[in-house]
DNA sequence: CACACGAGTTGAACGCGTTCAAAAGGGGGA
DNA sequence: TCCCCCTTTTGAACGCGTTCAACTCGTGTG
């Protein structure tokens, strides 16, 4: 009753062995009888575990959440300002997940149904989709920005670099350099509009988008 | 050498098999062993026409390009104005889309693999998005807008649309009605965005923000 | 000690998309 | 008529993700 180890041992086992292989093959080449066979386990094992080939990917979003949230800890300079926070928190999501690019492919493209439990929409990956959009929270932290836009920034945020994922899964340039030009460049723009969205002729146009995006749930789909 | 109409014959008989299953049946659970066997062929000669199973899909997509297409022809109205005009192109694709927002998502899912045929962005489809970038600048005649922005308003508009089809896909509320609410009011926001890019302490940030699309080339990602 | 029971494990089997060597047509010269 | 060559057609076979009835094993119970 007290110590099912063997089970939570096998288990660790399984998706270490997928993780190595996804990281050695991608994720097509990499097939559960391959993955069974290297971790020296039979197929309906790996099943036993876990109800899916996708399933397996979730260990990989979490490593890199997790990377991405000390990267973007060691990078948050208390003093700067939003842009620099922003492209900085930015930045760091692209140098860790870099090394995946080629295959991550395969993976958003399985993200993208909002029935696999690898939507950042869906209920499964609610903690991981929080964790994002806390990080976001934090990098607000001492930023004037106008309270009507305060509460919904994290997400709206959040969303933004939802976008910039999908560009970056696009993205055949050398190094994606084009997401780093896309970054490096968008930051500024996104603080400039926040900064102006205080002013008089935009402020209802800001109150009116960000009523929108409460009111059609944008960051609650699943 | 002047008419193999057989091939087509069969083509035909295969493509539009394909797509009756599709409806009656969805994408999933229509196998190429159903298709041939509905359309009296064998699987093998499904795959002489088709090199896979999504490029059957291409021709729903052309279907509903082309009923969006007259769709819009029938509701442009020559001296609407920007707003209800992108607002009817949106609400049309919608009306024409509805009957197949349960199974979409199975294309969907397919279409956001950069390396897939039926990439909104793929060079395969390139005719197509050429078409839908065309409807937007028929959209654009007549309308009063920043002569910076005017050559890639459309293109622009078109990345916008593809932005409401994502959140169609995994709008759950019942006849889509959050899409529709996202699309009537955002369509002014959009509108009023448009008239004040104009005014001097937005007009180096519009015009930072186009240069910035053309350089990374968002529309140009195949 | 025998037994039962649940957690853990197995591998054959299923249905799928896809491939391919081989066969079948079918029309234009000799 | 026969032959050739190219287009079209066939269906068995492959590898994949996934399922499931059957089995093993360790442990607590009578």
């Amino acid at each position: 009753m007290e110590k099912p180890a063997k089970g939570e041992q096998t288990r660790a086992l399984i998706v270490e062995t997928a993780l190595r292989l996804f990281r050695e093959l991608g994720y097509d080449r990499t097939t559960m009888r391959a993955i069974a066979k290297e971790a020296g386990v039979s197929v309906g094992n790996a099943y036993y575990y876990f109800p899916s080939k996708e399933h397996l990917v979730q260990g990989f979003y979490d490593q890199m959440a997790e990377a991405h949230r000390r990267a973007c800890a060691a990078v948050f300079d208390a003093d700067a300002d939003f842009t620099s926070r922003l492209t900085a928190l930015l930045l760091a999501w692209l140098d860790v997940s870099a090394p995946y690019h080629e295959f991550a492919v395969q993976f958003f493209k399985n993200a993208i149904d909002p029935n696999s439990p690898l939507s950042p929409f869906s209920t499964e990956s609610g903690n991981a989709r929080e964790a994002a959009i806390a990080i976001h929270r934090r990098l607000l932290d001492g930023v004037k920005v106008d309270p009507q836009l305060r509460e919904d920034l994290p997400e709206l945020l959040w969303l933004f670099q939802m976008g910039v994922v999908l560009y970056w899964v696009h993205d055949k340039s050398e190094g994606q350099r084009n997401t780093r030009t896309l970054i490096k460049r968008s930051a500024p723009l996104i603080g400039k509009l926040l900064t102006m969205s205080r002013v008089p002729g935009l402020r209802s146009l800001t109150r009116e988008a960000v009523q929108l995006f409460r009111d059609i749930g944008l960051s609650r789909l699943g």
